[in-house]
Parts: C-alpha cells; structure tokens; sequence
DNA sequence: TGCCGTCATCTTGTATGACAGCAGTCAAGA
DNA sequence: TCTTGACTGCTGTCATACAAGATGACGGCA
C-alpha cells in the first residue's frame, strides 16, 4: 500500500538526516560529552558537508534537546541538571509502565516468547557485568515491546528520553549493588508479564525505573562532587575534558 | 539563579527563533492548514528574512512533527492520522494526570485560589460557546498547573502535544453535548484539587481527557467521511483548502 | 604578582547567488 | 482518452561574504 516496491535507490539519502543521525549517535555513545562545543566548521571537515547541511542538523538536535545553543555562542552538547534527570525518569516510569502494561495485556504469544528470549539475553549481558553490552541488551528488551504494541508516540517519546539521559544512565548501572537489586525487579516484570497481569507488569516496572532514576542521581550527586573537588584527572567525571579533540566550554 | 539579571538588551532575539514561533504559531492557530504545503521563497518574502533563516526554523518545527518533509517536495503542513490522534490522548491522559495529581498535592493555598479564579474564567467561556475563548482559558487552566509544580519535562510535553492536535480538539469541542458532559468532569476535578484529592484528581482528570479524546475521534471521522464526501465546499473540512493563499498538496 | 583594558582572532547568524535534479503540470500527439 | 515529453517550480546543497558577539592573548599599571 505504501512505498514502491520496484523504487529504486529509495532516493538518495538527504544528507542533513545522515548528519543528524550520526551527530544523534555520537553524542548517545558518549563521543561527545556533555559540554563540548560543537564547531560548525569543524564538524563541516569531519563530515565532509557544507556548514548548510551541519546547521539544520543542529536545529533538529537542539528541538531534541540533546544540544543547547547559546546565541552567538553556538551548540554545546547539553548537560542534564539535577532536576532534569530526576524529571526524565519520572516521565520515563509513566510512559514504559504504560508500554509494559499494554505489552503484557495485549501482546501475540511469539511476541512474549521473543521477548523472554531477549530477556535470556539481557540476563546474560547482566551478568557478566559489561555496561555497554547490559545498555545494549536492556534496549533491544523495550525497543521490542515498543514494535509490538506498535505505539508511535510513547515509542517515540521513550526514544528521545532515553537519549537524553545516555550518560547518566550508563553510570547509574555500574552502582553497588544495583545492579542485583535491578535484576530482581526485571525478573518481577518479566514475570507478570508472561502471567499477561499487566497491572502488577506495570507496577512493578514503575519500582523498577524509580530506583534506576535513584540510582542515577546518587552517581550524579557523585559526579557533581567530584567535580567541585577539583581533581580534574577525575577520568569518571561526567563533564571530564572530551577525548574527541572538541573545544570545551 | 539561571540567565543574568543585569544582562543588557538581552541580546536582539535571533530570527530563527522569531520565525519559528512565528510559525508555530500560525499552524496552532490554524492559519496554516494540515496539508498545507510552505513555499519557502514565500515564506522569506513574507516574513522578509532569508531562505536559511527559514530553513533552520523548519527543521525545528520538523522535530516538534508540526510539520512533515518529504523529501525534494518540501514541508507541509502535518497532517495527522486517527491513530496518532489517539496515542496522542491517550499519553496526554497519562501526563496530565500526574500533572494534576501532584498540583492537587504539592501546590500552594495560593495557587489552588488562583487556579479557581481560572476555573471560574473557564466556566464563564464554556457558558458563552465561544470555543476560541474556551480554548484560552482551557490553555490557562493547565498552563497554571504547570507554572505551579514547576514540572519543565511534563509542561513541555503537553505543550508539544497540544499543538499537534490544534486543530482537532478545537474541533471537538463542538461535539453535540460534549460541552455540558465535559463542564461535569471539569467541576469534579476542580473539586478534588481543592480538597487536595490528588488521587481523585488525577482519576477524573483521566476521564475527561479521555472522553475529549473520543469526542475528538468522531470528529475526525465524520471529517473523513466528509472529506471522501467530495463535497469539497464543507467549510468545516479539516483538510478544506487554505484561505492562506499557500499552495497545497 | 595580579588586575584591567585593548586588540586580534574565532565563530556564529544571516543573506546571496548558484545549480543539479526530483516533482507536478500541461500541451502535443496517438 | 491516454501517453509522452518538454517546461516550470522548488528543494537540497554548496560556496561566499560579512557584521557583530565571544574568547583569548598581551602589555601596561598598581
């Protein structure tokens, strides 16, 4: 019904979505850290693309949020406050306790069985205690249910949260003892959700990403500490001096 | 605390930024329709700024889903699809439900007055009819709550959100009988604000947002079926041709 | 030694001009 | 009436240019 089958080269990519999407990413990765200014020059050499392209790109990461712009200053890579991450996984509770409560009542049998087969995944990831595979793992688990029920919106809106708290959250993993803690909710969640009872699915999962939203303001009150100390060596420091060769502020 | 006090002109406002509200604001006011396509040459000539002050605004009208790019034909108008009407009501429910959940619990004596001045404005509005003044004084009911719990993340959301569906609700609001129904839920959370239910509050607030959401879907589908009509002289068409001069689809 | 004012330099914000190439239109032709 | 091809309209990108704010270095002064 939609889209062409014999379409040939689906169109050239526009290059400004290309940069938006590679920008979006190395922020996410933490290749950028909160902070770094983003020099359009700069990223016009590195990406090859005219100041143009580079521009708009930035437009649309900044309704992101995921840059701020400071007239006359430019883009730098947004730093979350205090305030912000605890807002974030507030809304981030509501929405996937939504997002798990219609996956449980509503999903196909296969997608349930694929989700515990990812949850499997995800069990393994945990323990092995790799951060970056437990991030990987940990998204494709929502990313699932988010096909599945095929919500658009909450979807979406999830998407661009978890974006904007990549760091924080990346940290909020690796606090003593959470991550046991942590895997005790999931298992709950899990749980309910093969039971189909999507209230205490939903509940459950609301525990769950409060005390991960917890977790993440303990690391970043850490952080904040540890900045004011001074020790700039600090190499945790959630704002330390970027790797990428990107001036700071 | 944020933005310096003594700071001078404040800085002249940048165009981008003048454009971008300036056309957001012509689509929420429906001046701009759905489908409407944006000539860019007519925009620059209009709003007498250049091609890539307008672009740059694009994109981030692009990013609120205000507008829809299809690539090498340009913007247009958002259009928006029954589906996401829907999801749209229904993660307003959610979000303005913990909204008011926590203004009910967290908010000053002063505050709970001031929203019951609005309350009363609300009131005078919904008795007149007049749905344009309806809609403002609605704008000014939640808008207050939001100042009030000082909730950036969710007050943001709801503001994007609103604007997507402009055009719809202001629609729905003429739903035969939908008025006097809408008044009662209304009157029920207003008193349990006031009784500081926030529980309550939030329970009935979901009702009303979520029968505004269904009244909001037959108007839709009536438009549609007015719209397959042919008839295209229905003025109240949602997709009924732009009195704007502006191009469409 | 430490603070201040000045100047050179870096960057952004915005405007212009150009141009290739997709899209939609319309008239000529079958 | 349907098909084809030429024509025009716009977008997507690039290259340039330039004023003005922001930054950083430097030398003078206390």
């Amino acid at each position: 019904m939609t889209g062409d089958v014999l379409r040939l080269t689906e169109l050239p990519p526009l290059r400004r979505d290309q940069v938006i999407e590679r920008l979006r990413n190395a922020i996410i990765a933490g290749h950028f850290r909160p902070g770094d200014r983003l020099i359009e020059r700069e990223l016009c050499e590195r990406m090859g693309v005219s100041r143009t392209s580079i521009r708009e790109a930035l437009r649309h990461l900044e309704a992101e949020h995921l840059i701020q712009v400071e007239p006359r200053r430019g883009p730098v890579v947004s730093r979350v406050t205090r305030k912000q991450v605890a807002e974030i996984y507030e809304v981030r509770a509501l929405l996937e306790a939504a997002l798990v409560r219609r996956f449980a009542e509503t999903a196909s049998e296969n997608d349930i069985t694929e989700l515990r087969r990812i949850y499997g995944d995800l069990r393994s990831a945990r323990a092995t205690g790799e951060v970056p595979r437990i991030v990987a793992q940990t998204t494709r688990f929502t990313e699932h249910m988010m096909g599945a029920i095929e919500h658009e919106l909450i979807g979406d809106m999830l998407r661009k949260l978890a974006a904007r708290i990549s760091v924080v959250r990346t940290l909020a993993i690796a606090v003593p003892g959470r991550l046991e803690e942590s895997g005790r909710e999931l298992a709950v969640v899990m749980d309910a959700i093969e039971r189909r009872d999507g209230e205490l699915a939903a509940r459950s999962l609301t525990t769950y990403v409060q005390n991960a939203g917890e977790a993440a303001l303990r690391r970043f009150d850490e952080n904040e500490q540890a900045e004011s100390g001074g020790r700039s060596s600090s190499r945790s420091a959630l704002l330390s001096t970027s790797k990428s060769g990107v001036a700071r502020k």
